[in-house]
DNA sequence: TCTGAAAGCACCGCCCT
DNA sequence: AGGGCGGTGCTTTCAGA
């Protein structure tokens, strides 16, 4: 575990925020210099902390509307890899985590329509030896920062 | 829904991989000048497609090492508005889904320990009009980029 | 570890095609 | 819509406290 203080805190705060805020906005912010805010910046990227940064999309702008959780459950033999391994192939799976106890794992889809949500469940189904899925349609949800 | 060639696409793309790429790096690879690359950049956001961009932070690092889903259920009476409030005023929450059928929400919560987590799920349990909690606890996940 | 300065680059607005 | 130029600001490195 990795030692933070209140200022890399505060640096993160401000990068979950806004992940392109430049070192010279944050650095009065946070009371320091420039180059001692770069530092610390490639210190929390160097020791793993950060592990990178990305763009949020808003996909239903882009005609992905429909987003679902799927609980799989599997026959007791099927290993955790190959769980992860097909259902990550599946192009409209954002997220695999495979869980203690029943189900299984809960596979975060997102989907144009129903009839593809239907198409990605049956696909679901078929691979691995899945016992048995339970659909949670998303009607809204909330993230924070 | 907003119209998106194969050129917006991939720096979508690029920027999922690494949110600080910067335009002079995505031009030559896009096959576009600088000045092109940052206007269509600038109207993915304009148009609300690009939301904004963030820190990818492993909390593992920091000691929040137990990740788990908590399936909620409420009285027929409660709003969802009344739902979401509740959950994300707890700062272990990180995400909030409202859900069709039962449950009627999935809420993603990050603790430092399993003392951390039934104290969290204890605290969810007496908010809002909860009638019954099931925790899911995650063993590992992968998230697309 | 921080600060400050200098050099290199990226960004950004403007004009042109 | 894309290309190119110039001014401005940011980043990055290095010396010094």
């Amino acid at each position: 575990m990795t030692e933070i203080d209140d200022v890399d805190h505060q640096l993160l705060r401000m990068l979950r925020e806004d992940g392109r805020r430049t070192f010279s906005e944050m650095a009065p912010e946070v009371g320091l210099s420039v180059a001692a805010v770069k530092r610390r910046v490639d210190r929390l990227r160097q020791s793993g902390v950060i592990t990178g940064f990305t763009v949020q999309v808003d996909h239903s702008k882009l005609g992905w509307s429909i987003e679902a959780f799927v609980e799989l459950t599997y026959t007791g033999t099927t290993p955790v890899g190959e769980i992860v391994r097909t259902a990550y192939k599946t192009a409209e799976v954002q997220a695999v985590f495979t869980i203690a106890g029943a189900p299984d794992s809960l596979v975060h889809v997102r989907v144009r329509d129903i009839g593809h949500l239907q198409h990605v469940i049956d696909g679901l189904r078929r691979t691995g030896n899945v016992t048995g899925t339970k659909t949670l349609m998303i009607l809204g949800s909330w993230t924070r920062n």
